[in-house]
DNA sequence: TTGTATGCGTTATCAT
DNA sequence: ATGATAACGCATACAA
């Protein structure tokens, strides 16, 4: 069904259609009724693929994700979530691409076929190929993580480095003196991952204001990880008492390798971090953390990138989030030797 | 950038610069060359929209989900994973639908506006109005999961009913002579969801075959419906002494309210199901279960579909998996009174 | 082996 | 207020 058949049972031109459907010129009542019966009565719709050749937009998003293949973490799907969501609302489709190694056949199609209007970015390395790759493709582009050199780009973020801090003076508050942080996986800190990155730093600058002594560990994202990397504090570190974490996967095991040390939480051991509210609620006790706000950082990298569409030459604009730290049943006093 | 610009700089027409590309008519390896430089050079590729429009086809397959803003499953998310990974694999993009309601927006335009070549649904029901528009738009479709009369659609499905009727007699050897099922919300249930009706159905019926006592419990979805689940089991039938389950996403709940109540598992309480791989392990002790191939029935689903945009006149297939039961550490023989 | 011409379905410009 | 027509970028039937 195209929109020649629709002119023709309605006895108009197609141009008269188009208008009647868009709005963009008046058109009598009589006439725009009549188009409208024959409209809803063949269920027609524009084709997509015409009206983004002859607008030379296509009314959708590109949003790369991690290659399927690894587990997306609940953050990751978050952002999913509230990217597709806001799209949605704003009347836009979203594609996906799997995009991990540098030269992706599916990364490629979306960036230089022009079959979306901009891309969102997730995932991103401090230093990160894809990002020089949109610059040069010019097209509207914005990131969820911010890389090394963030001036020229569009995104939003959280503000890990101040948040790990904030735990860290917490801890210190309540007499800890003695703190590990327990950081994404190796292979992500290799990587040159940003949020891995930034904790540490925030890390190392809080621990060495207050004057601490610590130890900073990698830990796999998952809770088999998670326990080993318990097992390993406590046998390598038992002057230890709290633990700072961005590595929310990890927490099932890491509380499973507490209990297993008959380690009582925040009794014997505190612990605080960076977690998606999810992953902070199910912890026993709840944990205390800042709860990454994934729906409103989806919804900002849509509105951004919207913005980015309409006025490519605009400044660019960032979005650095310190969500509050929300106290909860896993941090107390360090315990009396 | 586009084939003409690209043509007159190679100092050819447009439709060599095609057939080049193409391959569908021999071209000059010199000439082939020269084009290849150009297009190197000015990293020319076709447009996309341009390309769907004359060939008729978008090279785009559909994935509806449930709307983003309810928290995907972990199955939810294996499917979509393997769907994009497959999808890629074959040089399709995915473009993603989150579609809840009957009438959504985002589904009408991917269905009638010939944005895809083809819908891979899941979460279906049993009576499904999706299900319904797909088919009176002729557009070729998957499902990932299979309404009530499955017989005219192409599907790939998990046997729950043979599944759960498994782990029943399984208990049932064991000696376990009262057992629970755990089933999907209450929601689910009241919305026609298939698996758990199908679940509850093969529990039913291999219940009756083996002469036993059971009740079966609807569960919200995550791990706080999980424990309150077990609570209100261990109060209201303290004589049942295993649990059959296909709510993955209440396993952590389930462990947590055993273990409160202080019941061993296996040693005085079985338990079995179908869950992700990754759930069953998690599990401690880890659970006796039919691991739901998630990968294999996205992969699948993709290779079905593809199937059917070839030959749409091809008669439908189907895929019921039956996965086997992996015999973990979750079950063992009735507790002796 | 290569070039020319046409049409895919829309929207926008120009003319009426 | 409406109609005719060009143009978007590509693939292909047809001509040379």
């Amino acid at each position: 069904m195209n929109i020649g058949e629709i002119a023709r049972r309605a006895g108009v031109s197609r141009s008269t259609v188009s208008y009647a459907l868009s709005g963009k010129r008046p058109v009598t009542e009589e006439t725009r009724r009549r188009i409208q019966a024959v409209i809803d009565e063949l269920d027609y719709r524009p084709n997509a693929a015409a009206r983004a050749l002859k607008e030379g937009r296509t009314r959708t998003l590109g949003l790369v994700i991690p290659p399927a293949s690894l587990r997306l973490t609940d953050m990751q799907l978050g952002f999913v979530a509230s990217v597709v969501e806001a799209a949605a609302h704003a009347d836009l489709d979203v594609l996906l691409s799997p995009s991990g190694g540098d030269h992706d056949r599916s990364f490629e199609r979306v960036v230089s076929g022009r079959r979306v209007d901009g891309v969102i970015l997730m995932e991103i390395r401090l230093e990160d190929a894809r990002v020089a790759r949109l610059q040069q493709a010019g097209l509207p582009f914005v990131t969820i993580g911010h890389t090394a050199n963030p001036h020229g780009t569009c995104w939003v973020d959280v503000d890990y480095a101040t948040l790990i801090a904030r735990c860290v003076h917490h801890l210190a508050d309540l007499g800890h003196r003695d703190i590990a942080l327990i950081n994404r996986s190796a292979e992500l800190v290799a990587a040159g991952y940003g949020p891995a990155h930034r904790a540490l730093e925030g890390f190392a600058e809080a621990v060495a204001q207050r004057g601490l002594t610590s130890t900073a560990l990698t830990c796999g994202d998952d809770a088999p990880a998670g326990e080993t990397c318990i097992e390993r504090l406590r046998e390598d570190h038992p002057e230890i008492t709290a633990a700072v974490t961005v590595n929310e996967a990890a927490l099932p095991g890491i509380q499973r390798g507490l209990e297993r040390a008959g380690v009582s939480v925040p009794r014997d051991f505190s612990i605080a971090g960076v977690a998606a509210r999810h992953w902070a609620e199910d912890f026993r006790p709840q944990l205390t953390a800042a709860d990454v706000p994934t729906l409103e950082m989806g919804t900002s990298a849509v509105d951004l990138l919207l913005e980015r569409i309409a006025a490519p030459d605009a400044p660019v604009r960032h979005l650095l989030l310190t969500p509050p730290i929300s106290l909860r049943a896993s941090t107390g006093p360090v315990p009396i030797r």
